[in-house]
DNA sequence: AGTGTAATTCAACGCGCGTTGAATACGCAA
DNA sequence: TTGCGTATTCAACGCGCGTTGAATTACACT
């Protein structure tokens, strides 16, 4: 006997549209594509979720809230924990990679392909646009707001544009795209997020506090 | 009279190509669109480039050359300009940063939407892998090897991280996705190169510090 | 003016796309 | 067993896609 699937056709099609939107976009994919890998027919992602588009939302909203309210909790849990003094900076770049951490430690790789799409998202102009204002945009200002508060005397210019280069590190990282592997001929790898997460704290801690710590 | 066009049907066809690829990904734009957008018959990108692929490469390859030629220069004048002492690690990244300043003092339009295409193969597993090593991972190579000249001890490991990291935030950066407009409510912007390569050169630098001068 | 070549358009092909309405299988309460 | 609502498949639609070969135009050169 083999391991029983137990998993409704319905969620599989959301896992193999979760991976393959992932890889080739999401006009890189077609419903037939997303019936054959998930063996079912290709009226039934109609049936279930609506049009194309509808199939495209459902996966990225399924684990939205569980990422944000989770990020949200590491905040605030943090700054609670910290007190009457300020929360250190690294505190607050640590609860912003959390979805580094999350994807690692359940080893479900259906979290991985969501990171993977969600820098798919970011990196483009017309779905970062549509897509990050519904679910992820406030939690990112509340992120500034405790950047603001470790960084006293910090201009806002300064700020936004440290967290624009945290933001681009971070999404080439989820994007998971193998090309360090290669430059770096396996000496370190796309898929490890544990190396990706130790190397990024003291590095976007470093910038910030360089950027925005000047006077002038 | 208005100004003259002078420009040949087939290099508005690349022109319109590239902002569009950059725009929408390479399946999110029809041979028609370009078509349209070029104010061409649909089969005459056909009968100068091939299949619609063709197109793509096309694009890619235009100005390739000139931006890898470009910044290998700056990087080889800087150390020829150093002479016996070492380059310092803000100029090996200023030079990496130079499509940015290219881009911006150009002024040409062209060079937005190429540098916006590039992030979008950048930030892509499937295009990375195949576009990259073409043309761009032979200077990579050489700025890995300036890096570690001006970061002596350095592990290879924590080199390549911080490369990597570089590279997201150029990557999101050339992505021009308008978000830190929103998020910053205009306090910053992402066409805005010149900000952008301003901030970034001492937040990359204290960033590489951080995490190369680490013993472990 | 005439000719040859390159550039461009015209017309059409076959295919795969997203979507839909009707038909069927399934699970379960009565 | 029957009935019923949900899940799933079947079959098909019309449309837009990339591509192509033939027809037409533009143009350089004699």
């Amino acid at each position: 006997m083999s391991t029983t699937p137990s998993i409704s056709k319905r969620d599989r099609i959301l896992d193999v549209a979760e991976a393959l939107f992932a890889t080739h976009g999401f006009d890189g994919v077609t419903m037939r594509q997303i019936a054959n890998a998930a063996e079912v027919d290709v009226a039934l992602a109609s049936y279930h979720f609506g049009k194309k588009r509808d199939v495209f939302d459902a996966v990225f909203m399924r684990r939205a809230d569980i990422l944000n309210s989770t990020r949200r909790d590491v905040l605030y849990a943090n700054q609670k924990a910290a007190g009457k003094q300020q929360q250190s900076l690294e505190q607050i770049i640590e609860a912003f990679l959390l979805p580094l951490k999350l994807a690692q430690e359940t080893g479900d790789p259906g979290w991985r392909n969501y990171l993977a799409l969600l820098a798919y998202i970011m990196a483009s102009p017309v779905w970062s646009q549509e897509m990050m204002p519904k679910i992820y945009d406030k939690l990112v200002e509340e992120f500034i707001n405790a950047l603001r508060s470790t960084l006293p005397g910090a201009s806002d210019e300064n700020i936004y544009w440290c967290y624009h280069y945290l933001s681009g590190a971070l999404t080439l990282t989820l994007a998971q795209t193998g090309r360090i592997d290669k430059l770096s001929k396996g000496k370190c790898r796309s898929t490890d997020f544990d190396a990706a997460y130790e190397h990024m704290i003291p590095f976007i801690a470093a910038g910030f506090r360089a950027v925005c710590s000047k006077q002038d």
